[in-house]
DNA sequence: CCAAAAGTGTTTAAAATACACCCATGC
DNA sequence: GCATGGGTGTATTTTAAACACTTTTGG
């Protein structure tokens, strides 16, 4: 969306372009400053903000639906993705559209098929916050990252999307090596081990943990060390992707 | 569905009362003579099977959208119903309801909403076998009760589909407790044995099967004894419900 | 009396947990 | 030299796994 006169295109031949009455949702995870940040739309016409969402092409593919939303709003394509959940309460959106389109100047008489009812499938992503490229367009004045601690009150049902992708992500967490997807290449296992206190929101030992997740046996160590601070120097790790891919498949289990 | 001129009126003018382009697939579990079941409808005017299914009435819930749909084909209210996956590839549907048209006598150059791409909601529901009804009707000859292990050839995605429900409960049995909607409500342990062997597909020991379940203390042990067959009479048991739904809540761990 | 299935407990192995001291670095 | 955070191993507890004999019942 990259002008006022495409927004009105959307909102009067949309429909012919897309398919009606469905929407797509993501909640993009990253990793930073051992936080998880979730990547957030402030939109520009009205006050409010919201996940990045979109439509899903006639004939496209849903799943490819997820990733074209995605590379618009981080420029990534290699992502790791996961449909988690479908939400399709009648009054979900509320009025949040008519707003908008108040103030953008559009007729509010006008019979837009975006005025519908909105069935939203849920996608939630992990990336890795360092190669994002946060884009925001015409109709958001902003493409930011929250702390999943500090996440504003949005617009529609997204608080709620939100909270049911975070319960998925922990849920998933027990079952499957994650790192991989939201690290960079190179990490220490304090980094690895904050992004799993984060996700499940709860302290870890560090010699259990470092027992456990290096038993797996994914994990590289380099030679290298991170110098940080004043303290001593943590080694550099990197994941070994054939067994990564492996431990994924097969899938694994954590305690914690 | 329950005549001819009820078809036709869908056919032509069911997205005036339904969401168009989404549909909602229930995949029914039941549970009988130790073999894990699942409710299919035999198509009428085409040869064929498929899941029960439906739409969303505009301005319903899509989760009451799924009881409904239910409760029609089982005569069940009280179910448990889960969400698990939405199907979204383009041609997920193929041909089949051309097909159905052209056996009904409907003009095939007619325009119908139901020709349009469908985006599917996936619930899987767990039901007490011997409470169930299977209820065909206009559009389907038959409703019954198929073994997992010899389902046909379905229309559509829905062989995709049952794979999909079975792989999600399989998941959901190593965290919560399933018994108390797939069993009726007096059993015993074998029988809740073989349930456990059924779903996961692997023998399970019988001892350690006993103190793990019992240890959750979700059970009650009755006086009484099941009087089957040329042997020793199996205890009867029966779900304390609070502390069934306290483990529900909390969520549980099996191992296996 | 025989076949078929159910009841029951202990021993062993594996996994999770709890826990403390020393080391490197920057200021 | 001191504060901060990282590296490392062992002992204990808990949990899972392996395993066999006796009892009941119908035919």
């Amino acid at each position: 969306m990259e002008s006022e006169d495409d927004f009105k295109e959307f909102i009067i031949n949309g429909d012919k372009k897309f398919v009606p009455h469905l929407s797509i949702d993501c909640v993009i995870f990253g990793f930073h400053n051992n936080l998880l940040k979730v990547l957030l739309l402030k939109w520009g016409k009205i006050d409010g903000w919201s996940l990045p969402g979109g439509h899903v092409l006639r004939g496209e593919n849903v799943e490819d639906s997820a990733y074209r939303i995605l590379k618009e709003r981080t420029g990534l394509t290699e992502i790791y993705l996961q449909q988690f959940k479908t939400f399709g309460k009648p009054k979900r959106t509320g009025n949040a559209l008519e707003l908008l389109f108040k103030s953008s100047g559009v007729n509010t008489n006008i019979k837009s098929w975006l005025l519908d009812r909105f069935i939203s499938i849920g996608y939630y992503a992990l990336v890795d916050f360092s190669k994002v490229m946060p884009t925001a367009d015409w109709l958001s004045e902003k493409c930011a990252w929250h702390d999943i601690n500090k996440i504003p009150p949005m617009l529609f049902d997204h608080n709620e999307i939100v909270e049911e992708a975070l319960k998925s992500l922990k849920f998933a967490i027990y079952h499957q090596p994650l790192g991989y997807n939201l690290l960079p290449e190179r990490f220490t296992l304090p980094q690895l081990q904050k992004m799993y206190e984060t996700i499940l929101n709860k302290k870890l030992d560090r010699r259990n943990f470092q027992k456990k997740i290096l038993s797996l046996g994914i994990l590289n160590r380099l030679e290298e060390r991170m110098k940080i601070g004043p303290h001593r120097s943590p080694f550099v790790y990197s994941y070994n992707k054939e067994k990564y891919e492996a431990a994924l498949k097969e899938g694994i289990s954590f305690s914690f």
